[in-house]
DNA sequence: TTAATTGTATATGTACAATATACAAATTAA
DNA sequence: TTAATTTGTATATTGTACATATACAATTAA
């Protein structure tokens, strides 16, 4: 089975494709929306339901492979791992520190106002409760 | 006077210099550190302390320029600008959206651990009641 | 008026993103 | 078993964007 995973990527963006294909399927498998055993689209499937080139999206399985998201096997597909997450290191954290900050930043000078960033932050934490 | 922004910038990293200036920048501004009237750096006064080229700084100034945040005059250097912040659109808030979950699922997946996401979650919005 | 300081404009080298195309491996069907 | 098809891979090419070098123009100060 092959579910769609239903990407949104923008052409305008600054940030390359390969890597808004990237960034959204790690976060369905960080979700557990992609699960292990799952089997994800061809590159040519993928591609074309993307409107780019299927090398396109070799790249971002290739990354996500690196990363041990999956295992890619010719013929067979992109097929999700089973991946044990790496233990906390302050630096990785400090990044995280920043991004957030930044991005908040970009959010209120965007014109997201501070409730309405205060909910998005919330419903996110209660994601993890759940 | 020019107050130091103190930037961190990651030369290895794949976002380019000039919009880790930008962002770096934004976050300072939005958050009050840089107030209306303040001047910033020079821009090869910048660019010799972040050792790039002024170039790379006049380029991220120019784009807070654009977004309204500064006013750029030959020899009088950047000066912070009065800005009102645009009004909330749905697109924008969804875009901020999904970057939050793409930065937390990045986290996670590099190791930081629920119990701190939710931390530094909780303290970015302690900021805003304060 | 002259000199120094600063942002701007243009050109260039380099790296990377995206594509085109040919190839190799693995599955399926005859 | 063999042939055809489906897939990911490898290599080359093109275009774009980042970063720099260098010359220029404007403004301030001596």
């Amino acid at each position: 089975m092959r579910p769609d995973p239903n990407l949104v990527i923008d052409p305008a963006s600054p940030v390359p494709v390969y890597r808004q294909v990237v960034d959204n399927l790690r976060s369905l498998l960080v979700e557990g929306v992609l699960q292990e055993g799952d089997t994800l689209p061809t590159v040519r499937e993928l591609g074309m339901e993307l409107g780019v080139h299927f090398n396109t999206i070799a790249e971002a399985y290739r990354q996500l492979a690196t990363e041990g998201w999956l295992e890619l096997k010719r013929r067979r597909g992109a097929v999700v791992m089973a991946r044990t997450t790496p233990v906390e290191q302050s630096e990785v954290v400090e990044q995280f520190h920043r991004n957030l900050r930044q991005l908040v930043a970009q959010g209120r000078a965007d014109g997201v106002s501070i409730r309405t960033i205060t909910q998005h932050l919330k419903e996110m934490m209660e994601e993890f409760s759940a």
